[in-house]
DNA sequence: AATGAATGAGCGTTCATTCAT
DNA sequence: GATGAATGAACGCTCATTCAT
């Protein structure tokens, strides 16, 4: 999915020249100008606590003129998944060919998301908070954005058992929440105090933690029970 | 449970004789019959999504009711957090007698965490999806249980680190969101998707990805970074 | 359909016994308060150019209490053709059993339609607009409330047929409809006009225009055209 | 039909240079599309119902261009009515000169009058709806044009009555809508038909009514359709 | 002249909350 | 206490109209 195709559909009530001449996702277009505006106000406020006048307010436009880019206050959120964020987690995908082995990638992965939710923090409080919502709006969007997001991890973690410096004996499906789940938390953590302490160096110790556990390996290992017996795989149901 | 630490708190709208002659039953399970009816509805269908009158139906009581009981709606989530969400917390605290060493005590932990969940989805559901707004009426609430967690967490790991069986060189605050962004992770997955499987049986498995790591220690780490040195503990500011 | 199958039906969240002690249809209920109302001002302003809030106004009741008894704005006037109108037309059915020859007959129901119509000046005015219109929310019931009124005035005519004082040469879809049409003028006429003048004094004249059209029988009636044989009965499509 | 009329009377806000220079095609028409266009989406949605948008579509121009031509969508109405359909109207005055006797006269008018409204359907459903309304835009139009007709038809009874075929017993003010009704209605049941069958045929059938009644005006004749000589065929249906 | 993006007043409807019974 | 009819502020959304281009 290209950027194109989407700058294509939004604005469908104005004219193919003027599309063209805005196109860039930056700015310019009220249709930019709006999401933002929009993301902004219900990261401060949530969802169903915004209302659209207040994001017309925040865009400096018309209550009306949302109508003319967004086919309801629903819309506005679906845009967001469909477009926003999802290209987001797509750039995720092009750390798999940057580091050379395993660990380089898992750990660029990592940094990415977290320079990502850094770099908008409007767009981290908006996520964090829709995908444990129950109603999902966006349930589909989500659902494809988290996958997206788990089988990079469960690629990068299968190299590294090619590698041999990962473990083989790993309950896959609960690696990949494993880690979404530490990354997530951190970013939480960040997002709810106020965003005033640097994220992306949180990966390092974070990925320390991933490669090797909190156990103490010079220690004879008799408290640590053995891996149980991966169960059939049915945590990835969502 | 103590149902008497909690009427003597909520109710505040009714007289005390009142309390104290039907704490037993009758009046006190009012207020119970509505606050497990909303939490019900809740984590079908949201906060704001939920409104009085589906409560009340849910509760088989008249709107006007719920205000016997409740100040106003957002009350009814103050009180969830405030009684019935803090108890579970607190349950947790438990779990530091049971084990006689540090791993146990977490395995323990973890395990009582998931089978509180998953014996109560709706609380789940509700707390998953509350503890991630924005709006957050019940911020205090949230920041007191979560730190009442990684509190415990932080507990075992030192008492790990005292026993010898976890590293030393532990960024704790990284490690205690680590361990509670993991696990909530799992157990988010198995909400969505739809509480089919056993949860509880997760326990066993995470454990040991968080005691050992996903690394294979039988090779030499070239790849794994050095722990970098906790930076100054700013991630503990919510 | 009797009036109780009605009263039931509509105020649907009020208990039976408040809807026992209101079924009167003439007033009391909140729910004929309003239907009145609305027809009021449907009458004075029409159907599109009325507001919810001068319902309500004109009802003396806030906006949202008309939420109560209606589902929205156009179920009230759905209730007040499926209630009020196929009341007033299904009376007119009685007046078949008053007249002992089919000009009486004939005469009574045309008495009684103008009497009633000029009894409920506010009924008529949007009677004679909404059937006039194109969008038809009430599609369905204005055609069973016409269907009604033209088999009443079929059977009348058949009846004078079988007496030998009206024409076996009729062409009974058109004539049908010749006289409902001139009934609904004169009606429609006198509406414009105010109400002024007594509208119920019109139905002697017209009566005799019917029987004996305005031609003048004493004359050799060479410019009449005979009949044209009636082509196939597809008028009562509507 | 002389456009001229019309082009001198509706767009008032044109130059007369340019009205005069396009009176043959190229701004003239974009008057007569957006009015006929309009004419078309009010037939099939009503006034109320039709958006502006909706009509710009129709006629091919954008919505601001309307209003160029029109003052407001309250213009559009009542320019259909100050000059299509006076102008149908005023035609029908033509069939005064053209039958050469008083029935011959009224069975033109109403051939001629279910003509128009067959050959035009949407100016039919339009005018029958508006007429009936009450908020009445265009009132003083209507009135004008309902006094155009009954007037001809007055003057037609009024020389049938010299001619000695028609009653002089008769309430003048009542036969006019006595006619005008039941055409009215013959027409309103050709409309809501979905017009599927011809409309002109029921004028003879019509006319045969209003001469005769239903009445049995010789009781001993079992048989009334002697066949009189057919007039001339002067209805051609050019 | 023609456009159509932009406007914002106004509408139908919802729902938390109150209060007379 | 318990009820649920009544309230009315507030919201999402529409659409006639304007005006810069």
């Amino acid at each position: 999915m290209n950027e194109c195709s989407f700058i294509l559909i939004a604005p469908f009530r104005r004219l193919w020249r003027s599309v063209i001449s805005t196109r860039g996702k930056t700015n310019g277009s009220k249709y930019q100008l709006i999401l933002e505006a929009a993301i902004k106000v219900f990261a401060r406020r949530g969802f169903y606590q915004t209302t659209i006048s207040q994001i017309a307010r925040e865009a400096g436009v018309a209550d009306g003129t949302i109508y003319l880019y967004f086919k309801n206050k629903d819309d506005i959120l679906v845009q967001f998944f469909t477009y926003k964020t999802r290209q987001v987690f797509s750039g995720f995908r092009e750390e798999l060919n940057r580091g050379v082995n395993a660990v380089e990638k898992l750990r660029n992965l990592i940094r990415r998301h977290l320079e990502e939710f850094q770099r908008d923090r409007d767009m981290a409080l908006v996520y964090h908070a829709v995908t444990r919502q129950q109603d999902r709006l966006v349930k589909k969007e989500i659902k494809e954005i988290s996958k997206m997001y788990l089988d990079i991890v469960a690629e990068i973690v299968e190299q590294g058992q090619a590698e041999g410096v990962m473990r083989k004996d790993l309950y896959m499906s609960l690696v990949k929440r494993y880690i979404l789940g530490a990354v997530d938390e951190i970013i939480n953590t960040w997002l709810h105090s106020g965003g005033k302490y640097d994220l992306v160096s949180m990966a390092d110790p974070l990925i320390d933690l991933f490669i090797r556990g909190i156990g103490n390996t010079d220690e004879i290992e008799k408290n640590i029970s053995e891996a149980a017996p991966p169960p059939s795989d049915n945590t990835d149901k969502s």
